[in-house]
DNA sequence: ACTCAAATGCGACGCATGTCGCATGTATGC
DNA sequence: GCATACATGCGACATGCGTCGCATTTGAGT
């Protein structure tokens, strides 16, 4: 699981709301946010896949991009990283913390309790080690 | 109000403990977590002087550094952050997400709550001009 | 006054990442 | 068959920051 730049994480939204979109669609659809060139979105873009946020897929000769982690997965490592660097915190960020936000539908807070739990958990076990 | 990176933070929160630290007494109680040499503890605490994280009080000739912003402050601008650029939410995060923390006493929460407001009524202020 | 250790100042390397541009391919219309 | 437009690959520069070493200064002890 990696853990996504604050523009990276930009770029993943508009491919978790569409599934699958060319360098010129996302670009079209995130320069808004970016300000970026074309060249930016292509170069960054590229950096994710070799890192393995995105995947790339050929479709009809044409590259189109697919994220490679689900929105959910990606928002528990966000977040158990925020609770654990900057609350200082062992245990996982409370449910009522993502209640307000427009990307998580009811069902997907309880999908992220449980990977947050999962997360701290192994955390813990790491650390004592 | 300046945004600290994980180490900056890890400094900081040592500099709010005690008050005031020479750049040995810091790295000392510090290396636990980050592992540093000496001459990486003072070279970011240099930077941070440049960035105004922190503040240089010579006391009889000795160097020492003084946090330049409080850390309730502080854990609103990243809260904030937070809350704006993984959950991109308008609204501030709510008081329960701080609630497990060891860093907070119930009075600070309050004062967090606060601050929070002010952030997010500013930003909000700021998008819509 | 001399020595020694600690404190300081400062330069530097490497990696990640934001930011671009250019050269080469390739498909499409005339 | 050729020009035009976009897609792709790839190289590059700057900045931030983690990381470290070294040379110089300075204060304390003898």
């Amino acid at each position: 699981m990696i853990k996504p730049s604050d523009y990276e994480l930009k770029l993943l939204r508009h491919l978790w709301r569409a599934g699958r979109l060319s360098a010129r669609e996302l670009h079209d659809a995130s320069v808004e946010e970016t300000n970026w060139s074309y060249s930016a979105t292509r170069k960054t873009l590229e950096r994710m896949i070799e890192k393995g946020l995105v995947t790339l897929e050929a479709v009809h000769g044409l590259n189109t991009y697919v994220a490679a982690q689900s929105k959910v997965e990606t928002l528990a490592v966000l977040a158990s990283a925020f609770a654990r660097d900057v609350l200082d915190l062992d245990a996982p960020l409370p449910a009522a913390a993502f209640a307000g936000s427009k990307l998580v539908s009811p069902g997907e807070i309880a999908e992220l309790e449980t990977l947050l739990q999962d997360l701290s958990a192994k955390a813990k076990g790491e650390g004592k080690s």
